[in-house]
DNA sequence: TCCATCGATCGAATCGATTCGACACCCGAG
DNA sequence: CTCGGGTGTCGAATCGATTCGATCGATGGA
């Protein structure tokens, strides 16, 4: 105590060597005492901690921790579109916290990574991670898989295409939405159109055409899509840009142009089918009364609406804690195998028998 | 090519050692074959990056690289809230669409932590980190900032309240406010009340009291407040649980039902103030003809309503830019300053001269 | 013809911890 | 009195790269 310690400020890091030398044990005791892991007498890690403070040692570098364990205690979540556009879907927000909250209570981190920019440096490539869960409907990610593979990295997709060796986490996408399709042929409709997720990377508009569908870039909305067609077999289809409610409005408007005799719309996502219900409204039709309008996520969505959305509840946060399992899982060595999450319809008030035009 | 390599998926990764051996080079020619720092030549490249390629060798171990450079490449963005909540908040998301933004180009990436769990390991403790950025207006984060300064990493702020030492990004809160406020005087309103942001951790509802004021625990809340009372220096506040819309709602009801005379609202976020037009118009009362409201963040909400609401707009993408700025500025040994951006009054179709009534 | 220079490569030290095996010591049981 | 079994501590090896300085030819100008 009375040689002055390390000069506050300095800016070199004490080391864990240095803490040792001062408190008069071997690093290893040192180490010993800051894990935990291992016996230690209660006046040595005394010393040991108080030689810490008065160095001012804030702890093991985690860096070179990580070296030696081969942890770095970081898992990665990949997504295709940058921030501002994908967390203006709710169902991503959620995916993420359950997935946060997961691996959190775990004792690791988040990191997230746009996989757009194939930068020479940064990212997917030079990260550091333990594993990777990869967000996603489309087979735009095959190229951080590969580079994610190639480093040896645990994957686990959530939502995307189904893969060989890919453990992933789902949703019975096409059930839920065959089960609200149903919901609509017991009411009586036999008019329905969809709105669909976006279906290219470059988020193209307009009506769903054969050569779309055969590329099938965009699994989830492809999945959905059929669920509606398993009843309508002829449903009509307009592609969003978006999971957006502007988008919904947009391609509501379209189909309400298209398609005369339309009673119902579908949108593959709630948002979408909030903006379908602008479009119906601004028409001076009525929900249910003139149009139905149906959604899938069950998404909670504050003070958007004065309806009650018909829709398709998915357990998304429990699909982001499940998928945050299974790389805990693959970390540990245990086998992972894919999740398969069930929807629940649920009857709000924007559906009901088509209107007597 | 005669030797079968590795056995692919033997599970151990192969190392720049045996990459270099396999080349015929030495491990050091071998990391500058890699990092591409100083002169190698092309056959030996070649060479060695076709062994890489044998051995199925994915790169050099992000974990080793970072013990010797000491650097991580992740730079950490600290929140106070859970994901689920911070998210709902769009300026918060375009503020951190800006900041990984700018940290991709310049080849980090983005750990999201929350300071909210005070883990044994994991997280502000443990994660590997060369800055780090906290988000939030409170003084909760007072630990976190300890934990990381112990750590001697470097620090920025965005929206914190001003702390020594503390380099930090802000906008005029203050100032915008304040010219909103006049805004209105200059509309002829004289009973004007506020929706404030949520003054302490546990969010509690209810009228503004002076025990909130002393305490100080939300920074930017308070600021706004002051430039509306340097106009009107009585105007009643309501505290909301959070910026969303259905508090707003919620505080816009008891400031209604306490406040007879009001001829406008301003909500200290955008979210607030739809919340408040939802309040006035479920009363039968119209905006702005008989109450006005008005807002702060000029947040792009998509489809949210029929108005265009007045706004202060702030430049939220910009601020994430410039905090990410700081923190490379801070990690290339530059000196930083703090930064401060004015924000824009916006005037929409909410506001007009008060009602006759 | 000689020496300075540059390009290409290599050896060895280093980053800062964790962890395995060994060692000394003390206790109680036989 | 001795031996087995914990406890507490230490030494040394190790994780996988980066990087500094040295080496060695070849080149080119004087």
């Amino acid at each position: 105590m009375a040689t002055p310690a390390n000069p506050p400020g300095d800016g070199t890091r004490a080391t864990l060597a240095q803490v040792a030398a001062r408190a008069g044990v071997s690093a290893s005791t040192a180490s010993l005492a800051f894990s935990g892991a291992g016996p230690v007498a209660d006046e040595t890690r005394e010393r040991v901690l108080a030689a810490a403070r008065e160095l001012d040692y804030g702890g093991p570098d985690p860096r070179a921790r990580s070296l030696r364990t081969g942890r770095s205690g970081i898992i990665a979540v990949v997504m295709e579109d940058r921030i501002r556009v994908a967390f203006r879907d709710p169902m991503v927000v959620t995916l993420l916290d359950g997935i946060a909250d997961e691996i959190g209570n775990a004792g690791y981190s988040l990191l997230l990574l746009t996989d757009s920019l194939e930068r020479a440096e940064g990212g997917l490539r030079d990260a550091p991670m333990d594993a990777a869960l990869l967000l996603g409907c489309s087979t735009d990610l095959d190229p951080a898989v590969r580079v994610l593979s190639q480093r040896q990295v645990p994957l686990i997709g959530v939502e995307a295409e189904p893969r060989q060796g890919l453990p992933m986490v789902d949703i019975d996408n096409r059930a839920g939405m065959r089960r609200l399709a149903e919901h609509l042929a017991e009411l009586g409709h036999e008019r329905v159109a969809v709105i669909t997720l976006p279906m290219d990377r470059d988020h193209t508009r307009g009506p769903l055409t054969q050569v779309w569908q055969d590329s099938s870039v965009a699994y989830t909305g492809l999945e959905r899509l059929s669920g509606v067609r398993d009843v309508f077999p002829d449903a009509p289809a307009e592609v969003a840009a978006g999971s957006l409610i502007e988008e919904g409005l947009i391609a509501a408007r379209a189909l309400l142009d298209a398609e005369p005799g339309l009673t119902a719309i579908v949108g593959q996502s709630d948002l979408l089918a909030l903006g379908a219900i602008q479009a119906v409204e601004e028409r001076g039709l009525r929900v249910p009364e003139d149009i139905s309008v149906a959604g899938f996520d069950g998404a909670r969505i504050d003070g958007l609406s004065r309806h009650r959305l018909t829709t398709v509840v998915q357990p998304s946060v429990e699909k982001g804690r499940a998928a945050a399992r299974l790389a805990l899982a693959a970390l540990a060595g245990e086998p992972v195998e894919n999740v398969a999450f069930t929807t629940e319809l649920r009857i709000g008030d924007t559906t009901a028998p088509p209107g007597p035009a």
